[in-house]
DNA sequence: AGCCGGGCTGGACTGTGTCTAATGCAGCCC
DNA sequence: GGGCTGCATTAGACACAGTCCAGCCCGGCT
């Protein structure tokens, strides 16, 4: 009755509902995005899931989230060219990014209309549309 | 009255108004930039002016993109993990991101509506707005 | 047991971008 | 002219995210 645990069950079934074979690993990845709802790095999922002893290796970690984003489980955000946040939330939603301090906060794209957006060019699809609002510390 | 001539000319006197010394390299570099009106790297950049004979160093393209950047001069696009692009256009304008391809095109924004915008946090100050539309071609 | 295949791993590697220490060069004052 | 100051440029070393590779582990199957 661990409410960890139960977590670590769920995680187990949104994976194979992914089509993602569920392995230690892959759990304990998922595991550090999913129950903090946050926007984290590569280095920062490592860093959590190899908190109590080294056991997941960078290959892993970048392998995973890979396929984490291949299988639609989670989605890249692209703000900071250094390196690349992943997102659990794959709702659609848009971004605020604080320039200053990286820290990177979800805005519902339930309220937001957008409108007047041309036609795309011909035998083109759409994959999504990322807002990224960029804003800083007022003076 | 060599239209090459003018522009470099032109684009002198565009560095001076954003406050920025005009040097030969900075003025070739303004000039991969702005003659094509296109949204390169800076390792394109790079290429582009080192054409005939290599007279411009890794160090001064990126000192010199990121000064251009501080300067409003340009802007960084971030839509590719892998590098940055840098857009001539400073208008307020959106991305039409190929992700098959890489290639980036404009979108005027002067069509485009978006209302509904959350309030920004408390003490915080818009930079500014991204949006990118990522397509593909259809299968 | 022996094979097969997916998953994991350390370590080497790649490619952007930054840093550093040295050099060049222009203006300036004496 | 000679010496000073300060910015711009440079080559090369470096930092770092992310990928690749070759080998190992391990569970399932025959």
């Amino acid at each position: 009755m661990d409410s960890r645990h139960t977590s670590r069950e769920k995680l187990t079934d949104t994976l194979r509902a992914h089509g993602i074979n569920p392995t230690h690993q892959r759990i304990e990845i998922a595991h550090a995005l999913f129950s903090r709802q946050e926007h984290l790095s590569a280095d920062q999922i490592m860093a959590i899931v190899n908190e109590r002893h080294c056991e997941t290796s960078k290959a892993t970690v970048y392998n995973t989230l890979n396929l984490f984003v291949a299988k639609a489980l989670i989605r890249e955000v692209i703000v900071d060219p250094t390196r690349v946040f992943y997102d659990p939330n794959t709702e659609p939603h848009y971004h605020l990014y604080d320039v200053q301090s990286g820290r990177l906060t979800d805005v519902s794209s339930a309220d937001v209309r957008i409108s007047g957006l041309p036609d795309l060019p011909e035998g083109m699809v759409a994959e999504g549309m990322d807002v990224i609002i960029r804003v800083r510390p007022a003076i």
